[in-house]
DNA sequence: TCGTCGGGCTGAAACGTGTCAAGGTTATCC
DNA sequence: GGATAACCTTGACACGTTTCAGCCCGACGA
């Protein structure tokens, strides 16, 4: 049933001219002249032509699509950055390959290899760990790549982030400034160096007010997921009530939504017994139970501005001067942390 | 810096083999000698060799992606279901393009064309309207085509989809049987054949228990987004009191999470002065300031069947019967209707 | 009239792979 | 020992583009 693919020579022998001159009506219109080109595209809208991206991709080395490889498809943190990602595309006509590593090590690097053999321009990703080895020889065998949320170390290669450090000061700061002196971090995995920075930035804020580091006590989870955030929680409410955390900084507002309904499941209040802060403020946290005070990140900027970056290499690789471009989060106080703490 | 690109050539030299041999160990492995074969492999990963899938594709015809259409990536209910995409793709070592409509038809359109001219093996699409007839030509040219959340009409297309009817239906003989006589239905914009079904099924329970059709109101939305929700909620409770609904039906969650917004802003309690359905049952559904009731899908299989209905084609094209699976939807009652309403 | 110039167009050569008929080698059987 | 079969391997062609050297032809200047 699917009728013979018509190829630019049948579009070439309709309109009476050589496929060169269809290939040229293609990409450069103005080189040829006026009627001709409209007999070209006479025939390609009357045949149906529709180019063959594979082969023009084979002749020129590369392709027209990108790779976008994120944590988790689920997090309304990426499909905000993706949005961006796809504004910027979009305009400049390229295809976005969408991967999901789902935090697990093996499949980005199944995806990476995917992407490879596409021929993608460049990728765009947040790494599972700092092991950029990988990335590195994707970049030697031409492949762009931009870093995403996550700061390169290399100064070869360009990355677009957010501070984490200052959100996770931002965050702790203003818990201890509402009183707070005993104070539990939900983050994890460890190996995710968004959760590392937020806590260090934490860690940052508790020495800078003069605090014992012990102040602060860590519960590691599996995977930053809504599931998560309920066992942690859980788990805070495993110890005895004269030690447990009085506040909750979660590495991601997944976690913090988790952290919520078991809190409110088990009948703890929020916030007079237990304030809550999370992190990335996606829209739900405004509509949770308790709306969410949260550390918003400028999402779709992040990943708008990483394709820009890619696109800006892409045209003009010889004067492209690789940057780490890194946005200033912002701590939005709702009810969850609102109420100050007497001290006790 | 690109390392020159190495090809099959370069492997076969260096093995000491024909291409044709090299062709055969990616392709075909068990028909090549075991030495051969080491031989090959050896010098396949000695030379850091990666198959151009674009020259693969150009040669075989179609290539080994596929397009998944839909209409908003910001919505828990669209991840959910391209997680299930990914999970029956990505076993078959498939690469999906991602592509969000937007619910603009002309959105979806220039997508289609970039999916054509890559030569996608298939299509997978919740359309933004009926006009299928676009589609339609898609088929005829090859691209295999599964209708996603949406009945197929045609018989000659597959389709896996959620009685949405029937989902209306159950939401609103809930609502009914409480004891609500002056209900409203928020959803949009009506060109979105979910949204009609679920009014249709909606207005179906009200015949069945006997009520007028008067009784449901409906308030179109531009968009099925929260912002929209809010905006909807303002107008129901512009009403005067007497006339106002004393519950809200909503085509999604991110609606019925809006209304749920503007509500609480205006002190309208939920569920005593107005009791509140979604529709989709999205996790934060359940993390809502009041856990939302909600008609839930199965979301990832929607998205699984889909992909595998389209793998099947693709491996068997001759005795291929062409699917419309339907699955059934269930009410999940929660907080935000569970109070009976004293008639009045 | 001849030479030169340049805009338009042509035609063939790649790009990297899959396929397939044909060839070559070795084992098997009478 | 020769025929047959089984098994591997080869080499050339095709896929649909882009690119580029070169051709044709009309215009222009001398």
């Amino acid at each position: 049933m699917p009728g013979p693919a018509v190829s630019i020579r049948d579009v070439a022998s309709q309109a009476g001219v050589s496929v060169g001159t269809v290939s040229n009506v293609l990409n450069r219109p103005d080189i040829v002249a006026a009627s001709t080109r409209n007999r070209v595209l006479a025939a390609i809208s009357e045949l149906g032509f529709v180019p063959n991206d594979a082969a023009r991709q084979l002749r020129r080395g590369r392709g027209r699509t990108l790779g976008l490889v994120v944590l988790d498809v689920a997090n309304p943190f990426f499909t905000d950055v993706a949005k961006g990602v796809e504004d910027a595309t979009g305009a400049a006509g390229m295809a976005v390959i969408f991967c999901n590593s789902d935090g697990d090590s093996a499949k980005e690097s199944r995806y990476l290899d995917l992407l490879e053999e596409q021929r993608v321009q460049g990728v765009l990703i947040t790494p599972v760990d700092d092991a950029n080895e990988r990335l590195v020889r994707l970049r030697e065998r031409g492949v762009l790549v931009v870093l995403l949320d996550r700061r390169s170390t290399r100064p070869d290669v360009c990355s677009v982030s957010v501070d984490d450090r200052l959100g996770g000061e931002l965050a702790m700061r203003h818990l201890v400034e509402a009183g707070h002196r005993r104070i539990a971090f939900v983050g994890g995995p460890w190996r995710l160096e968004q959760v590392r920075d937020r806590c260090h930035g934490a860690v940052h804020a508790l020495r800078e007010a003069g605090l014992a580091e012990e102040t602060l006590r860590r519960f590691e989870t599996p995977s930053p997921t809504v599931a998560a955030g309920r066992d942690a929680a859980s788990r805070i409410l495993g110890l005895p009530r004269s030690a447990r955390a009085t506040a909750v900084f979660c590495a991601n507002d997944l976690l913090a939504l988790g952290v919520l309904q078991e809190l409110t499941r088990q009948q703890v209040r929020v916030p007079e017994d237990i304030a809550l802060v999370g992190y990335d403020d996606i829209d739900f946290a405004a509509a949770a139970a308790v709306p969410l005070s949260s550390v918003r990140q400028p999402r779709q900027r992040l990943g708008q501005t990483a394709a820009q970056l890619m696109l800006d290499e892409a045209n003009d690789p010889e004067n492209h001067r690789h940057k780490q471009v890194i946005f200033e989060p912002e701590l939005v106080v709702r009810e969850s942390s609102r109420y100050a703490r007497t001290p006790g």
